[in-house]
DNA sequence: GTTAAGAATGTTTACGCAAACATCCGGCAA
DNA sequence: TTGCCGGATGTTTGCGTAAACATTCTTAAC
């Protein structure tokens, strides 16, 4: 910086006034200063500003895995507003599931440069590893319903489950069977629970439940199971892509979709519309859960109130091929 | 750090001898900081620290999308990685693949706090943004034949594409039929050239090529364009999902796969063994990618000295069921 | 022409840490 | 006993920046 002042003949505090962009420099000067630069190859050192403001600009995403769809999906949006925001993202992978592994990636976290975190899993997770959060790191929680200690943003899954239950009710069904996800996670847990209300309140028998892991080779065995059920015409999975494996059970199994079994899942990836069938699924709108997410912890960064809430993200139903009116009722 | 110190009864250099590990600190000295901190909860601040170093311990990775498979499971290894060898990922998305979109990329980047860049896509695209690196960040680089000015780790594509037209013509197929991802595509370009070459190797006919974008609507597309193709009994995707659109249109007219028309795609994304049928696929090594791709730049950081060079990871062909000889010469 | 007001620019300082050097102390060989 | 060595700890200093304050210059009103 001292080397660009010398060579622009202005004092170091003018460069410094040049490149945070103040007002108050005359635009002759300006220019001398950004050739100086420009000659230079100046960059301003991120770890000095940093150590003079206080702040990094700077978001942490704790998570366990980008496999899923949801996952990386959310993260993307999430990096691309704080891009906009002029934030910057880091990553911190968990890599096992353990307290040890939350609890790792934590005591990383308490000597990263973040400003505020993005946490992307179940909360208990983060409780059990015995956290001890870097104070003055705001938190925002996705996937989990801590929200009277955390602000929590999410898609509405239970919303989602019920009209993916009731589009299958109201198109005939008896009842419906439901192919769930882990049961660590809160999303799993909450589309279960919808799920179950949906029938009980409508008086329908509920069926067991199939647990799957969110894999479609976990879908796979589920319809194995749910083929050689006669009475299941209708199977709402927890997600598309055990929705695939379901799909592919039933077609070895030579139970047809939608004739002889609708199918919905949830997510609604951009492969759903291509699966045989097409396959009926709940959007999830992944890039405003990121908006969303960024949203509310810029503003508890910039006001340092915390006020815990959920704000739920709306889901719609997707209705494309694989769900029809059972075969008894055809006509 | 004073306040430790004075609680402690020792100097400020102690408490930051302990808290970076240095030897020469008494054990139980130690153990008086260590409690002093614990009371305080005081945390080292990282951005001093850089300042102090010089370095950030930190990989910036910049790329357009994670909504690839191959894109986000890359970055995850990285992250993993990363993380082992007590380095964090900081992620860049670009936006919109323009000039405008790299540069600003490139711009911010410039002043963000990394001590490595790992570039997920053509370099072209970085070269046309007209980028000046900041001087000391070393990069590596996927998805790009830059190997002459920049070190580059990729799967190999050329072999995996070779095995898969192969494994066709093996099969008694007179002839591959292409459908192929964006032409910016470095991997794209790189799968496509491969297929040619065993065509012409082996004395085929070299069909046009179908182009897609790498989406599963985009495979179904092309799909339904070479289902009226009735000499057409063999397709390579590019990739998975485009695979999966071919295996929508080739079902929607009436073509069976296998018997028909055997399809193989690119990838063995999680969910390839669920397609209907179960798809035959080239394996890539994503997790080893990216672990090469931090070991490379570690090594760079380190060494300071730049080779560049070529890394590839090498694939395997998974034969599943959409593979089959055609119906000519079956028995 | 004088002076005050305000804009443009310069100077000083501190952010929190760790490297480099300085000091202190106990122990051991001569 | 003396002197010296080396391990443990303390002191000083500077990393690159921007806030706070100081100075200079310009402009306009009288």
């Amino acid at each position: 910086m001292a080397d660009v002042a010398r060579l622009a003949g202005v004092s170091s505090q003018t460069v410094s006034r040049v490149s945070t962009g103040h007002p108050g420099v005359v635009e002759s000067t300006r220019r001398q200063v950004l050739e100086a630069m420009r000659q230079l190859g100046y960059r301003p050192n991120s770890a000095a500003r940093a150590l003079k403001r206080g702040t990094f600009r700077t978001i942490g995403v704790i998570l366990f895995t980008l496999a899923t769809t949801g996952n990386s999906r959310t993260v993307e949006a999430i990096a691309a507003q704080a891009a906009q925001e002029g934030y910057a993202i880091t990553l911190i992978p968990v890599a096992v599931p353990t307290q040890d592994g939350v609890l790792g990636a934590f005591t990383r976290l308490g000597e990263l440069a973040v400003d505020g975190i993005i946490v992307i899993m179940e909360v208990h997770l983060l409780d059990a590893a015995n956290l001890v959060l870097p104070p003055g790191v705001q938190v925002v929680v996705v996937d989990s319903d801590a929200g009277d200690r955390y602000p929590v943003v999410d898609t509405d899954q239970a919303d989602g489950a019920r009209q993916a239950v009731r589009h299958l009710l109201d198109l005939g069904h008896r009842t419906v069977w439901h192919v769930t996800g882990p049961a660590e996670s809160f999303s799993s847990e909450r589309r279960a629970q919808a799920w179950r209300n949906v029938l009980e309140e409508a008086g329908r028998e509920v069926p067991p439940v199939q647990r799957g892991d969110w894999s479609a080779a976990s879908g796979y065995r589920a319809g194995l199971a749910l083929a050689g059920e006669p009475s299941c015409t209708a199977i709402f999975a927890a997600n598309d892509q055990m929705a695939l494996g379901v799909l592919r059970a039933l077609h070895e199994r030579g139970r047809r979709v939608p004739a002889d079994v609708s199918v919905v899942g949830f997510d609604d990836i951009p492969d759903a519309g291509s699966y045989l069938p097409p396959l009926t699924t709940v959007h999830q709108d992944f890039a405003e859960v990121g908006r969303r997410c960024v949203h509310g912890l810029l503003e508890q960064i910039r006001d340092e109130r915390a006020e815990p809430g959920t704000v739920l993200v709306p889901t719609t139903l997707v209705v494309r091929e694989s769900t029809a009116r059972p075969s008894g009722l055809v006509g």
